[in-house]
DNA sequence: TGTGATCTTGTAAGCGCTTTCAATGGTCGC
DNA sequence: GCGACCATTGAAAGCGCTTACAAGATCACA
């Protein structure tokens, strides 16, 4: 009986009407209820097969009726194993990386684990605190974003040995695991299209590149296709803004005001799209006659938007999902391909056209 | 020297380029190494004042030159505080959850507290599982959305006396602790507003009220509305989508071709507002000429559309940090409002006008 | 019926940390 | 100069669980 060993004083069904803290159940109380050991509830509880049935029952009874919750940091400590995954994006208030959140923390729900959130909000060092502290909330796998970061960090997780994914990212001579696409590739893919229905003007109005590695490689795809045609970005023409539709906005009023007004912008993502859409709209300049505008994302209001906006669309979702797969396959030991590429793909829509022929 | 005690054949630094774990410094090395109890190295670490200045240098270096880092489920186990905190929320697929969250986690990790998210997917018997999930990783306190859910939830939680509050909605008489506003008096001032400036056929298309109190409390709102005035919504002309774009759509197609079209639609919330503003603009619907729309959150986009959109201000981030400062003081035992009430203001913005005239 | 092999269950030793309690040494008042 | 008191530190007992390992039970097969 040495349940009976923590009883102090008030014994008994004490409803929570007190405010002494009510004596919860342990595993130990299962087992003295149940008649049987504590390692027997364990298995009982965590490898049901290697149990008998009746025992089974038994147990399940006893958690049943004394309303046992096993406590993970104890399981934790002795199995060194926290069903536990983290995840540190750059911030969770953008649609497109609440879509990859979502579709994580779906797949890890369903194999029995928790997801760890954290964001960095863009900052450097605080992406390195960030994971810092998640390992040290004894994390079983971590999916990151993007792949340049301190590399203090690399050798936390190696150290610690904890398994990581880097995500939005597809870098073949990577030396991490990663799942995602080329941004740089994808971008080509933009500047191209544009470079391909005749626009030689082209600005970029672009995420900001310090500490960002893919808002970095959209640049410089873009950068790459127009120097294939023996062109550059003009003085100017290439700009770092904030995610947000009022930095998207102040861009375009930016450049529309310039002097060598650009006849297409290419923006880093979709938001930023959204604002050059709604800054061109407020200043009564034709899209896509006047000038054409691209994103990068795809979000659900892209292809919905007036006019529709052409844009990459991104495997958020499949990121999200396959990260959670592959980690959880590192914790099984079970074969996992370190590097997977997912295609990003673009989709031409009503935001781009030719440029009109000038007067 | 206890730290001897684990070295179990290799010792020395092997710099994990061998397969067997490698060895994690634990308390007891940086002890060792500083020449002190791991009684001091622990308060050195955790209550820095309680420690000579040069005991702590001492400590300090030794975690350096180790590279120590604690392990947060034995300290969790031996101190039963986690410093973790639990949210459930029906999605981080939404925008203004995804605010929501992202006010949360900042305010949580400048506390040191890490969050635990999870997303019950609008399912009511699978926020019952997360909860528990998250019940058992040990969580400190938990955010919630709403109110309404299994009655075993705040029973498990009372029972292992985890602290949380309830945000999203306002309800004086709530036996829960809650942060948000009424979402029913919300929706009843579109109502009087769209009332007041000449309606008499409005139509809603709201959540899915199933499983969602605020849903249900948004179309009692608009309903009591009405009521005062005497009306009521005609058949069809109250009808539940959930919170997609496409199904906003779709709703306002239905409702578009309906024999008795309404003059104003009261959406559920933006995102619904914005697909059926899309929807009227793909059939040549003047927004408000012909037909007054209404959303409700006040994403950024709702401001930017065209015509930009009237709907109700939520404060999103607001509660995300309230609650993080409420869980936060309970944890603390420092005096925190059971019940807090944040403003949910009506912007009039461009989508709604008087109906016009029948000719 | 005897003998391994196999299956179930129990015993008990931790997992890495915090925290109570006691011990020590230093400081101060008188 | 002595005793009382306070500030620091250490010893050691767990926190609630998992998991070798051992032991007993059961079974197949000869």
């Amino acid at each position: 009986m040495d349940s009976e060993d923590r009883t102090k004083g008030d014994s008994g069904d004490d409803r929570n009407e007190a405010d002494g803290p009510v004596e919860q159940p342990r595993l130990a109380d299962v087992a003295a209820l149940a008649g049987v050991s504590t390692a027997t509830v364990s298995r009982a509880l965590n490898q049901p097969a290697a149990v008998t049935p009746q025992l089974r029952a038994r147990v399940q009874s006893a958690v049943e009726e004394l309303g046992y919750v096993p406590y993970g940091p104890a399981r934790a400590l002795a199995s060194r194993r926290s069903y536990t995954i983290g995840a540190v994006v750059p911030t969770i208030d953008n649609a497109i990386f609440a879509r990859n959140i979502q579709a994580l923390q779906a797949r890890l729900f369903d194999a029995g684990f928790t997801l760890l959130l954290a964001s960095s909000e863009y900052d450097y060092p605080r992406e390195v605190r960030e994971v810092q502290s998640l390992v040290e909330r004894g994390i079983d796998g971590l999916m990151l974003v993007g792949e340049m970061r301190d590399e203090s960090v690399y050798e936390l997780l190696d150290k610690k040995r904890v398994p990581y994914i880097n995500t939005w990212i597809y870098r073949e001579e990577s030396p991490h695991p990663c799942v995602g696409f080329d941004n740089a590739q994808a971008a080509h893919q933009i500047g191209s299209y544009l470079l391909d229905i005749g626009h030689r003007s082209i600005a970029m109005v672009a995420g900001i590149r310090e500490g960002n590695d893919r808002a970095a490689a959209r640049i410089d795809g873009v950068t790459a296709s127009l120097a294939e045609r023996g062109l550059r970005f003009e003085r100017g023409q290439l700009v770092e803004y904030e995610y947000h539709i009022a930095e998207g906005r102040r861009a375009a009023s930016r450049l529309l005001a310039s002097p060598n007004r650009p006849t297409a912008i290419v923006c880093g993502n979709d938001v930023l799209a959204l604002g050059v859409l709604f800054e061109c709209r407020a200043r009564g300049v034709q899209v896509p006659r006047e000038i054409s505008i691209t994103g990068f994302d795809d979000l659900d209001l892209a292809a919905n938007i007036d006019p529709p906006l052409t844009t990459i669309r991104v495997p958020a979702a499949e990121m999200g999902r396959h990260a959670a797969e592959f980690l959880l396959a590192r914790l099984e030991k079970s074969p996992a391909p370190e590097k997977t590429e997912l295609p990003a793909t673009l989709v031409v829509r009503e935001t781009t056209a030719p440029p009109r022929s000038l007067p």
